[in-house]
This record gives structure tokens, C-alpha cells and sequence, in this order.
RNA sequence: GCACCCGUAGCUCAGCUGGAUAGAGUGUUGGAUUCCGAAUCCAAAGGUCGCAGGUUCGAAUCCUGCCGGGUGCGCCA
């Protein structure tokens, strides 16, 4: 049940019964109305501002259309009052049986609570992490990982029907290093002294068992052959260890990708998607032989004029065109993308999100430029930018180098602090902003700490139920239990206001699934561990609101009730 | 030079896509514990929402122009 979204249909239901009567012009078109939780709690329950919004489209005043959606709502049986007010909001006030029953709603749409199902299953690709299978993950992945899988979940409890998806970069001249870095290791797993790791390598010790592998794999074997007969069997053996471990530093935060898209999978032998994505692109006549202009912050004179094949993204808001084709012939690496996204439409998907990291801000407008061409418009590709994370110990700024050994890799960070901690940490901030994060802030057991906070209103739930199994052993309190009983006794106001704060939940998921953004979830779990803790308190000062009340079993079990959908929330 | 992001309380940030008297945390000040976990709670003080225009019943939110900070800018991936 989703409260805002019940007074909503209930308004239009009122606004059409109106046109019928006459009084309102039966041509009116109802635009959007927005039911709310009003920012003062004094002025009801839920506000809406259909009067306001029809006023001009009615030519009619917002008072007069206000005073008659009033008389049409207020006849409903579970509304206590509504007020008209300021230049024209309907304030509702429910009667308070409506939060009580609400308490039960929760407990038994249990983990559904909130869940939704508007949207019909429609198919959305969800393409986040797409580290490069070079090395470990580092903190800066961190982010955009946890970023990228929250709004996967988000969307799916949302009722859309999600793909988690990880492009992997194993194409072009990166992966030969890696090719050609993992054959050193491997020369030195043979008992060879290969000395110190020539730059341009990729010199980090995780390379060491894949050259202990390859040695295990192939003997000698390899030693025999020329660059390009070794090349490609030890680039895809490194490949594949590479993205185990990547495999495996995700799983440690809980996320797990449903596709893995190989970008070399698009030219392998046989067929050529990329030139298939082009072709569909020169059959709209977006691609074309050309030069692109000099950028004028370009600062060096090595800038040669060179004749290359160019995508037309300016078509589409592009500042510039996009090359297709390096002068040499290659694809850019942009050509494989082009193919990639080409492959999830026709995959089916007319949502598509990926997640970058702030470096790749400059790559947005061409992609959204490659999605619109190829779908004539029909699909729409959100990027979301996930700014960088500034690391700190002990309120110090914290700097990474590979050089002095202070790299840090994802794991490094979910090992020393735990998986949930940088989950919700780094959803502690809208995706746009830049992130601090404290390694001993995030451990650290105080209201400081919004990851303990939040941690702390559950374990105290939690610990409820376990004190009333001891103080009142007679007491059914099982949660089959709870869902039938009686709830009229929550009137308390602290007791109202918390189930309120509930009762935004589905709004909340709602509003987050449809902009793309998770960080409210976790703004929104703060809140109501805030509201849980206040309640708690109370009890403190004035013990007959305490949850349990050893000599009212009726009391208890309403409050118990609550504590449990505060929980299940 | 151009594009994108950011600018809200001393500090770090929310602000539900245009709503009513702009909110949290932290910091400052003052309170609350024989009591379900004080690992918590309550209260006070603290604001020209970067600046200037515009749009309308109504703007932190939308538009234009400035100012300040960040990031990126032909063939790499």
C-alpha cells in the first residue's frame, strides 16, 4: 500500500466526478497531481496541490476547486478532516486507524513492503564496474560498484525487470601489456632472473601466480613459440585470472554481475559487429570521411590534420564529431562501444544506465549520441557519473601511490572495515558530490558514525523482542501473531510519527528507482533510525511508552508490532 | 577557448524534479541515565540558498548572464 499514491487516484477519481457534475469544465485536462507529506506536520497528513496546478487550466480559483475536492474527499470513512489552506492545499489528516493498520500492512507484505510493479517488468541494462581486466580492483571501483548494484536492486524492487551487467575491456593494446607482463612472470616462474619489470609493464606482484600458473599450464612449451603464437594464448589466460579476482573482490561486496560482456567478443573470427553497429549508422547517413578541427586549449604543435572516419554525433548535441576509425584503419575504442550498446538494444533493452567514474565525463554526450542514432530515439541511456571517493585516516588525508605502498585496493578496504559499512558509506552522498572517506569513522561505534547509527536502531529492535521473550514468557509474540493483533492502542504520537515515517517508504522507492538515485535510501534509513531511536528515548523519560509493559500484553504486542515493521523496513 | 559537475548554517551535506516558516549531522551552549542497549535522547543559538536579472499565484529548484572551485577535451582504453 502506498498511502501518497492512494490520495493521488483518489483525487483524480474526485476531479472526474466533478467534471460530470458540471462543476468543474468537462474538457479540463487533469495535469500531474502530486500528493505529499506536508513539511509541517501540524497541517495534516498528506497535502496535495491539485488546486493549485488546475486553477489556471480551469480558469477557475484554487480556493473554490480546493472547497469542492474537499466535500467530494472528506465523505470517505477513514479520513478524519481535511483543511484548505494557504493559497489552495488539501490538507488530509487520516483517522488514526489508517497508520495503525498500516503497522499490519507491513508486517505481512514483509520484504515486499514498498515493492513495486507500475513499470510492468520493461527490460533495463544496468552496465556498471567494466573495470579493466588489468589488475585489482581499487578503491576508486569502489564507488561506482556499489553505486551500480544498489540501483540494480533499487530498480528491480522496483518491478522492473534488471540485467547487472560488466563490459570487459579485453581488446586493444592494454591487454597485450598485460599479455606480455603475465609472460615475464612467467619466465621468472621458470627459475629465469628476470630482473626488475621494464616500464611499461605492468609491474604488481598480482601477476606472480599467473606467471605460476602459466608455468603449471604449459611447461616450457611457451618458450619455444614467437610473440605472436605466445601473445594471445597467455593474454587470455591473464585475462581470465584477472577477472577472477575481480569476481572475487566484488563478491566481497555482495555484487554479482548477471553478463559479462567481452569487448573482443565483437570482432571475433567469423563475424565483425562493430562494422555491422557502422553500417547501420552509414545507412542514416551518420558516418563519413573527414578531419576534425584542433581543440583550442590544445596546447602542443603536434597536432597533424589527419583524414579519418567520423561518426556525426554532433546530429544529436555532441560538441564534436566522434572517429570511428583511427587514420591507421583500426577502430577506436569508441567503435566497440558503439557495437557493445547496438548489441543491448538489439538484446531488447530500451532502458539503458551506465555508470561511469568521473574521468569519463567526456565520453557521455558521445554515447548518448550513438544509443539515440542507433534507436532513432526510441531508447533512452542515462549515465550516471559517480564522483571520485577522497580517502582519509584519522580526519588526514590519505594519498595513494603505487610507488610508496600505499595503493589501496577494494579489498584492502572491505577487509578492513566491512562490507556494509562501504556499501552505505558510499551511498552517503548523491552520486554528483565528491565522498570523503574515513577508515576509522566508518568503524567507529557513535552517532557519528551514520553506518552504527543505522546499525544500531536494528541491534536494538532486535534486542526488544529478546527482552520481552525473558521478562514475559507467556507473551505470543511470534510475527504470525503480530499481524493480527490489536493495533489501536498505538496512539501515541512519537508512535504515529514513526509509522509515518514508514508509511513514506514506497514514495521514497518510487521517487528513487524513477531519478536514478540510491543515496536516498540511505538519507532515508538515517531518518528513521532517528525516529526509532526519539521513540526509544521517550520511554526514558515517560516509562508507560516503553515497548514493553509487563503487566499489558495488549500494549506490548501493538508496540511490538511496530518495533517489527520498523525492522522489516 | 568549449563542455559537464559543484557552490545551501562555522564545517560536511540533504532538500522527495516548482509548493506553505529552507532541514539533518558535526561543532558551540545548556539539559536528561536506580529505566526495554546513554553506542542514545531533548533544547537553544546559527541562513542575502555564490551574485544579478527573468519566467508565475509561488523559485534553493526552471531560463539567461556573470563570479568562484573541480573534471574532461582528435587515433589510448
Amino acid at each position: 500500500m502506498n498511502i501518497f499514491a492512494d490520495v493521488e487516484a483518489r483525487v483524480i477519481a474526485a476531479l472526474e466526478a466533478l467534471k460530470a457534475e458540471g462543476k468543474l469544465p468537462a474538457d479540463l485536462a487533469i495535469p500531474e497531481i502530486v500528493a505529499e507529506a506536508p513539511r509541517d506536520s501540524t497541517h495534516g497528513d498528506v497535502a496535495v496541490n491539485a488546486a493549485l496546478v488546475l486553477a489556471k487550466p480551469a480558469k477557475m480559483k484554487p480556493r473554490d476547486i480546493a472547497d469542492a475536492l474537499k466535500a467530494k474527499l472528506e465523505t470517505a470513512d477513514d479520513v478524519a478532516k481535511i483543511g484548505v489552506a494557504g493559497p489552495g492545499f488539501l490538507n488530509i489528516t487520516f483517522k488514526p486507524e489508517v497508520w495503525q493498520g498500516l503497522v499490519r500492512t507491513i508486517l505481512q507484505d514483509a520484504a515486499k513492503f514498498g515493492a513495486g510493479s507500475a513499470s510492468k517488468g520493461e527490460k533495463v541494462n544496468v552496465e556498471y564496474v567494466s573495470a579493466n581486466p588489468t589488475g585489482p580492483m581499487h578503491v576508486g571501483h569502489c564507488r561506482g560498484a556499489v553505486f551500480g548494484d544498489v540501483l540494480a536492486n533499487l530498480l528491480a524492487f522496483a518491478g522492473f525487470d534488471v540485467t547487472r551487467e560488466y563490459y570487459i575491456n579485453d581488446a586493444g593494446g592494454q591487454v597485450d601489456v598485460l599479455g606480455k607482463s603475465a609472460f615475464l612472470r612467467y619466465r621468472e616462474a621458470l627459475g629465469e632472473d628476470i630482473g626488475a619489470i621494464p616500464e611499461g609493464f605492468y609491474p604488481g606482484d598480482y601477476l606472480k601466480p599467473v606467471g605460476e600458473a602459466l608455468a603449471k599450464e604449459y611447461g616450457k612449451k611457451l618458450l619455444a613459440m614467437n610473440e605472436s603464437e605466445w601473445l594471445p594464448l597467455v593474454r587470455s589466460f591473464a585475462i581470465d585470472k584477472m577477472m577472477d579476482m575481480i569476481r572475487d573482490d566484488l563478491a566481497a561486496l555482495n555484487i554479482k554481475h548477471d553478463v559479462f560482456f567481452s569487448e573482443a567478443s565483437l570482432t571475433r573470427a567469423g563475424k565483425d559487429q562493430v562494422k555491422a553497429a557502422i553500417s547501420v549508422l552509414d545507412k542514416k547517413g551518420l558516418i563519413y570521411e573527414g578531419k576534425l578541427e584542433k581543440p583550442k586549449g590544445h596546447d602542443d604543435d603536434d597536432w597533424e590534420d589527419r583524414t579519418q572516419t567520423l561518426f556525426k554525433s554532433t546530429k544529436f548535441g555532441d560538441d564534436e564529431d566522434r572517429a570511428i576509425q583511427k587514420s591507421d584503419g583500426g577502430y577506436t575504442y569508441f567503435a566497440g562501444d558503439v557495437a557493445y550498446h547496438y548489441d543491448k538494444l538489439s538484446r531488447g533493452f530500451l532502458h539503458l544506465i551506465n555508470v561511469f567514474g568521473a574521468d569519463h565525463v567526456g565520453y557521455i554526450s558521445r554515447m548518448k549520441s550513438a544509443v539515440a542514432a542507433l534507436s532513432d530515439g526510441k531508447a533512452d541511456l542515462d549515465v550516471k557519473v559517480v564522483q571520485l571517493v577522497k580517502l582519509y585516516k584519522n580526519g588526514e588525508p590519505f594519498k595513494m601511490s603505487k610507488r610508496a605502498g600505499t595503493f589501496v585496493t577494494l579489498r584492502d578496504v572491505v577487509d578492513e572495515v566491512g562490507r556494509d559499512p562501504v556499501r552505505y558509506m558510499m551511498l552517503y552522498r548523491k552520486n554528483q558530490e565528491s565522498l570523503d572517506f574515513d577508515f576509522a569513522k566508518v568503524t567507529e561505534q557513535s552517532k557519528d558514525n551514520p553506518v552504527f547509527y543505522v546499525q544500531y536502531a536494528h541491534a536494538r529492535a532486535a534486542s526488544v523482542f529478546r527482552n520481552t521473550a525473558e521478562q514475559m514468557p507467556a507473551l505470543d509474540i511470534s510475527l504470525e501473531s503480530l499481524k493480527k493483533v490489536d493495533l489501536s492502542v498505538l496512539n501515541d504520537h512519537g508512535e504515529i510519527d514513526l509509522i509515518k515515517r514508514l508509511g513514506a517508504f514506497p514514495r521514497l522507492v518510487e521517487g528513487a528507482a524513477k531519478a536514478h538515485e540510491p543515496h536516498r535510501l540511505a538519507f532515508y534509513l538515517y531518518e528513521l533510525a532517528s525516529a526509532f531511536h526519539a521513540q526509544w528515548s521517550r520511554g526514558n523519560d515517560s516509562p508507560h511508552l516503553r515497548f514493553i509493559q509487563s503487566n499489558d500484553g495488549v500494549a506490548t504486542q501493538a508496540r511490538l508490532a511496530l518495533v517489527a515493521a520498523t525492522k522489516q523496513v
